[in-house]
DNA sequence: ATATCAATAGTCCGATCCGGAGTAAATGGC
DNA sequence: GCCATTTACTCCGGATCGGACTATTGATAT
């Protein structure tokens, strides 16, 4: 019996369960104030994703009972933990990819209106900010020592690292933006496209291309040739995706 | 006839229409390096997405024949154009989203080793390094003034600083994490502690609210009510989303 | 005691979207 | 004249979305 392999969405909600047990709903719940920032799924999926776990055994369900309204509550077993743990030790399959509509809409801004615009920069100021708050109260909880999973604090450490520049990444980048539509109005298409020209040259002059540390280089070097060995061998080439 | 509305994904097809006439080869090749970076949409979202435009009257398709091979290219239509600004000038339906599976494998590494977690970190860096190295190129032709666009540059600069930014994050935190995770060698746990818990002060304090200009502000505003008008009204509360 | 509301705990389903495999003609280089 | 690459699609199963729907429980107000 050769089960599709899972995906990364199912390897997602079985790392929750590795935390503790869970019912679909307390998930949900929980995945709306953590994993919503970098990798959201709909609340449907985390329904329908335990049972097919559980099947390939590597959950168990439980039923439990509060007046005449059950809850199924899932725990991870032994085969659940050595999944994850392989998964963990393969390359990710994708690095981190960006799904923002109101840059699309940046990118056709010439066929609207400068309003329309300054709506769209203006929501992505917004996600900074919602993104910015909510990593600031992780880190009060973080602080007074009453996180949830504090003795992972070393990793969430890192996280927070990670999602709080991006949050201020879109924060900036909107009141930038903002600053730049509004200059507009005061300057002629030359000016415009000479201060256009600068904001790419010094978007880019900032990058000094940083290497990584040789232990890093290397550990991916050892997962990359470990995973190229494992799953079913590509045909030709070492095929490129087919996203766009 | 009350057809369900386009997708944000349609929308943005428009939008290349609304530049020039493409076939859907074309226009999945310069989506590879272009929106990929910021709206990945699969290869056959590209093919079987403008027929349904054309059946709307949004885009009119045209055979064309070399040799015995027949290739199909659509063009836009005044009603696409109408359909494209209709959208811009509505409030975007979400903010940016990331989906980030190398950081979902930061937030299960207490599971795994720290050489899988190094390897995580490695493919954020190389996600990083791929995005500034596409910028930079781009960054070349606009200064040369040979960007196929050169008449957008004034929108382009603003995706070009958005996408340069991430890049950069990404590259960033990938050194810094790197190094990060190779000094727990020589911390005790205590250490560990108090260093994970300095970071997470650290990323959090260069966060100062900046805010928008008021004119984007007072866009956003109309934005907001002109758009909570015309769509069918939601039954009770204003619907926070499904998404987790 | 009762109406009301928010939170709890799900189910269901059509439409969308992914991603990979497969086909086949045209082109360019040797 | 052959071969690899690029061009130009087509197809399909399975994953995913997201919104509507049902119904119970507990707290708050009347």
């Amino acid at each position: 019996m050769d089960l599709p392999p899972l995906t990364v969405a199912a390897h997602v909600m079985l790392g929750h369960f590795a935390l503790r047990d869970w019912t679909p709903y307390e998930l949900a719940r929980e995945m709306r104030r953590n994993i919503c920032f970098f990798f959201p799924r709909a609340q449907s999926q985390v329904y329908s994703e335990p049972p097919r776990l559980a099947a390939r055994g590597l959950l168990v369900a439980r039923e439990e009972v509060t007046g005449r309204r059950r809850r199924t509550v899932y725990s991870i077993t032994p085969e659940g933990r050595a999944a994850l743990a392989a998964w963990l030790a393969a390359p990710p399959a994708k690095g981190p990819e960006l799904e923002a509509e109101p840059i699309a809409r940046v990118m056709f801004g010439p066929f609207g209106c400068d309003d329309d615009l300054r709506q769209a920069v203006a929501s992505v100021h917004a996600s900074g900010r919602r993104l910015c708050e909510t990593a600031h109260r992780i880190c009060a909880e973080y602080q007074a020592g009453r996180a949830p999973f504090q003795t992972h604090i070393r990793h969430r450490a890192l996280l927070h690292d990670f999602l709080t520049s991006f949050g201020i990444l879109m924060e900036e980048w909107a009141v930038r933006s903002a600053a730049r539509i509004d200059a507009w109005e005061r300057e002629n298409p030359g000016e415009q496209t000479e201060a256009a020209r600068r904001l790419i040259a010094a978007s880019t002059a900032p990058w000094r291309r940083a290497d990584l540390p040789a232990s890093a280089v290397a550990a991916a070097r050892r997962g990359a040739e470990a995973g190229a060995l494992s799953p079913s061998r590509r045909r030709r080439p070492p095929a490129r995706g087919t996203r766009t």
